[in-house]
RNA sequence: GCCCUUGUAGCUCAAUGGACAGAGCACCAGCCUUCUAAGCUGUUGGUUGCAGGUUCGAAUCCUGUCAAGGGCGCCA
């Protein structure tokens, strides 16, 4: 916001540096954190232990170097003063011109504000990567959330990004679920609801599959009869499948979510054969069939130990296996696109399986191989630690979840706003209900794990997205009732109330903590930004009165207002949380 | 056995190596003739698992240790 200050700021400090041979590039700017003013601070610790002057502890030499500088260097145009206070050299600024600076610039950019242009080679991020043939439930939403609102984060980071879907369309699963489905359920077709007329088929036969005498044998004749590629059942197998993808595209239509490509599991099984060949002859990888798998032995080709371990390539009965066609996607990837990077948003339990077969494609000679990465996060589990599986029945399906969230913020909304018509009222509840099943999920850290339970899934108070799309709407109903246009020359310098000199830099933040939120892959970050940024605004709706303010004050009210409800909108969509206007 | 992650208030979590470790939930006491109370104010709550080390400065980095969870040759 003020780059241009602190560069001259900068050159200023460099120069009184050179009179006293201290050396240079030690400073770092941050905001002062007290509040009531707006301003920038140094901490003059590192210079003072580098001096070779100093007679006196470092605190009280940096104390000492923060008042000479505060005495010789000559206030910057933008600053209003200078103080030299415990070891920091803290400058303030004009605050009609910050307020000015940061209200004008948020109002320029409307809902471009915090974002950059995208440019340069793409990104691309691979997620939630879903079954076909299985149902959706709370552990996969996590992966959808995140994945998804680390594109929106890199995007608004100035990156370009493609965000791909890989889905298992293939394996004992979807044989069990067709063989389970022609035994059964022949000729039946999916209501409403595919994704979970899906999944409670796979359910079915999945117990079927552990309990009833006899499927078992049957499943794995089918599986030989899939595998002599037997006409019946690929048609069947790609009509059914059509049905999950309906499903799921109902699922990302519901969370906001879209995918630019989409690889199935069973378009690399061939080509991750031929790689797995190719491998043998390279001499990387180990063929012991018929009686042992073919196996890629990373530590003893590296000579690690109990690093890399040993990676199985293909089966003993020359079946696939998960790191088989790993290899054919990533160079997929790489020959179809000029990519910077290769995101995988994949549970930490896997972080062994991607450092295997990224270093077995760096072996192979790819030189993109280290422009894989992982992000990997914590699964959610249910109170006690029990790990969802739909086999134990300890499962949270998404759809039940949705449907119930749903329900009680449509309760909410119906008592709030009783004249709103029951379409709209439906589409805030589910704006509501996603926002508050997202939000827990973005909040936490990736690497630290989520406990679902009911209660604080439901629960619309507190941090939680309801608070934050309440302020938004809190400051659009003002702009709403006043009809806001974009007025120009208000007078900013009589934003000085605490909670308005507070809003006014936590909306300054936004840009960077975009870029922060980018570079490090955390979304988290700025999912509490968001939460300060209502909170501080809160407190200013209710300290400030704006329409009743008298004219000059208002007018500059109403501009912060209208900077707050971009700021509160932008960060609320780049979590993929919808921002309403009424609730 | 080897490796990874986590450990902060009763609970769930924050805190670019920097100024006094902050929120929410829960508990208790208040605030709706006033821009929507999905809100606000106040009270209570801490040896940042433990022990060392590095540093002017450590919840943050390093070593050790304890605890929980996870990964490690034919699951994905």
């Amino acid at each position: 916001m003020f780059e241009q200050e602190k560069q001259i700021l900068d050159e200023l400090i460099a120069r009184f540096c050179q009179e006293r041979s201290l050396p240079t590039g030690k400073l770092e700017w941050r905001s002062i954190p007290f509040s009531g003013e707006w301003g920038i601070a140094a901490p003059l610790f590192p210079l003072a232990a580098a001096d070779p002057a100093r007679t006196q502890p470092v605190p009280q030499h940096a104390q000492a170097l923060a008042e000479a500088l505060r005495d010789s260097i000559k206030l910057p145009a933008g600053f209003s003063r200078m103080e030299a206070v415990r070891g920091y050299l803290n400058l303030y600024y004009t605050t009609s011109e910050y307020a000015k600076k940061v209200i004008d610039s948020v109002l320029a950019s409307g809902s471009r504000y915090g974002s950059r242009e995208p440019e340069g080679k793409p990104i691309m991020v691979e997620y939630s990567n879903p079954n076909t043939h299985k149902p959706l439930h709370v552990g996969h939403l996590r992966n959808v959330i995140l994945g998804g609102s680390t594109c929106n984060i890199l995007e608004a980071s100035g990156k370009r990004v493609i965000r791909a879907n890989y889905l298992g369309d293939i394996g004992l699963h979807v044989i069990k679920w067709l063989c389970n489905y022609e035994k059964y359920h022949q000729g039946e077709q999916p209501g409403e609801d595919k994704t979970r007329w899906m999944g409670d088929l796979f359910a079915e036969a999945d117990r079927r599959f552990a309990y009833e005498e006899g499927f078992e044998a049957e499943v794995r004749a089918y599986f030989a009869r899939w595998d002599a590629r037997d006409p019946h059942i690929h048609a069947l197998w790609k009509e059914t499948r059509e049905w999950s993808l309906e499903g799921f595209k109902q699922v990302y239509d519901l969370l906001g979510e879209h995918f630019d490509r989409i690889y199935f599991e069973s378009e690399v099984e061939e080509p991750g054969k031929a790689a797995v060949e190719q491998l043998i002859k390279s001499g990387l990888a180990e063929d012991g069939r018929p009686d042992l798998p073919v196996v890629v032995n990373l530590d003893q080709i590296l000579g690690t130990k109990e690093e890399y371990r040993v990676v199985i390539v293909l089966r003993s009965d020359g079946t696939s296996l998960y790191a088989t066609k790993d290899i054919p996607l990533a160079v997929m990837k790489f020959n179809e696109y000029d990519l910077e990077k290769s995101i995988y948003v994949v549970d930490v339990r896997q972080t062994l399986h991607i450092k295997q077969f990224r270093k077995i494609l760096e072996l192979m000679g790819y030189p993109w191989a280290d422009k894989i990465h992982h992000l990997a996060y914590e699964i959610v589990n249910l109170p006690g630690n029990v790990t969802m599986s739909s086999r134990e029945g300890t499962v949270v399906l998404l759809d039940d979840l949705i449907r119930e969230a749903t329900r009680r913020a449509l309760e909410v909304v119906q008592e709030k706003n009783p004249e709103l018509d029951p379409a709209q009222m439906q589409a805030i509840a589910e704006a509501v209900a996603l926002g508050a099943i997202k939000y827990p999920m973005l909040s936490r850290e990736n690497t630290k794990m989520v406990t679902f339970d009911w209660e604080s899934a439901l629960d619309f108070n507190g941090q939680s997205a309801p608070y934050i799309q309440y302020a938004h709407v809190r400051a659009n109903s003002i702009l709403r009732k006043v009809g806001f246009q974009q007025e120009s020359g208000a007078d900013f310098g009589m934003l000085t109330h605490p909670s308005e000199v507070d809003l006014v830099e936590l909306i300054a933040r936004l840009p960077e903590e975009v870029q922060r939120a980018a570079r490090e892959l955390k979304p988290n970050l700025l999912a509490n930004y968001a939460y300060d940024l209502a909170k501080g605004f809160n407190d200013f709706y209710n300290q400030c009165p704006v329409i009743n303010a008298e004219p000059a004050l208002r007018a500059a009210r109403l501009a912060l207002v209208a900077a707050a409800r971009w700021c509160l909108g932008n960060t609320l969509r780049l979590l993929g949380i919808r921002a309403p206007e009424v609730m």
